[in-house]
DNA sequence: CCGGACTCCTGTGCGC
DNA sequence: TGCGCACAGGAGTCCG
């Protein structure tokens, strides 16, 4: 998926065409995508639950959620896995004929009449209704970490001093730190010359004070060049993101540090694929 | 309780 | 060109 980045970008971008609009009506075509986070969870999953015949006053994000607020105050929380796109076409504007799409909207917009649709071919996303602010909050968003893009060193450091794992496994963890996954872990740490291989716990406060301020950078400057599109990423239009040429590290092990030179190195941490400079990173602590 | 491994899915790109 | 395999931006669940 898009992480936090892509998600900040995608809200910003679907906003001119969902805040105040009204959703005439929505055709769920896989119904195992949705889910309710309260009451029932058996009963099947009602068109009003998804918006139907409600109008939209806000789209809100805790890391890398996405939740569609209705004016009642009721919605539904969008998270894109690994593959998932939310779109919004045009009326008249004809979609691409593309499989795997789950859910449509049809959407009456203050700017423009149209359909939203969400498509995810691997299914790791989904969307989660909501009947009230408390229930998004109390049933999903509260095992969530503090908001990736605004980080505070003192936050971060007094997490971390907890933490017994190398500080890249830490930085994957949505319950530690909404919103940083496998690409903005990689360029943070980088941009922070901390090795993602070090213990969390023995980094000491400078560094992770350049740490702090390296991931609030890292998803400032994707979000403003529209993320990172490596294979399927879109926005709300349907467009791809610059930010994957700005990669430091992500993708490009073997190839020259930017910075001294020396040929980039790859390792496996947390089942995920890692990239590092040995040089420009320095190890903290001791691992095994 | 904690951390590591496995699992859910489809698409793509590589080597043979 | 075709086939099989490894791997991919995530995260819930299980097990030691």
């Amino acid at each position: 998926m898009p992480e936090l980045p892509e998600i900040e970008h995608l809200r910003r971008s679907l906003e001119p065409f969902l805040v105040g609009a009204a959703v005439i009506g929505v055709r769920l075509h896989r119904a195992d995508i949705a889910h309710r986070l309260g009451g029932p969870a058996r009963r099947r999953i009602l068109a009003r639950e998804l918006l139907a015949g409600s109008t939209i006053s806000s789209l809100l994000r805790h890391g890398k959620n996405l939740a569609i607020v209705s004016d009642e105050q009721s919605g539904i929380c969008v998270h894109l896995g690994m593959s998932g796109q939310l779109r919004f076409v045009p009326a008249g504007q004809k979609l691409a004929p593309s499989d795997h799409v789950h859910c449509v909207w049809r959407i009456a917009g203050p700017r423009d009449t149209g359909r939203l649709v969400f498509r995810d071919p691997r299914r790791f996303g989904g969307i989660w209704t909501f009947s009230s602010l408390e229930e998004l909050q109390q049933n999903r968003w509260q095992a969530l970490g503090p908001d990736a893009m605004s980080i505070s060193a003192a936050a971060l450091g007094s997490k971390l001093s907890k933490v017994k794992r190398p500080i890249k496994a830490a930085l994957l963890e949505q319950s530690f730190l909404a919103g940083v996954g496998n690409i903005y872990a990689d360029e943070a740490l980088f941009a922070a010359g901390i090795h993602p291989i070090s213990w969390a716990r023995e980094i000491p406060g400078q560094a992770i004070g350049r740490l702090a301020g390296a991931i609030r950078k890292v998803m400032r400057q994707a979000v403003e060049a529209g993320g990172s599109t490596i294979r399927s990423y879109v926005d709300g239009n349907g467009q791809g993101g610059e930010y994957a040429a700005a990669h430091k590290v992500y993708g490009r092990a073997g190839q020259p540090c930017v910075v001294c030179g020396r040929t980039l190195e790859h390792g496996r941490i947390a089942q995920r694929t890692t990239v590092f400079c040995a040089t420009c990173q320095r190890q903290y602590g001791y691992v095994r």
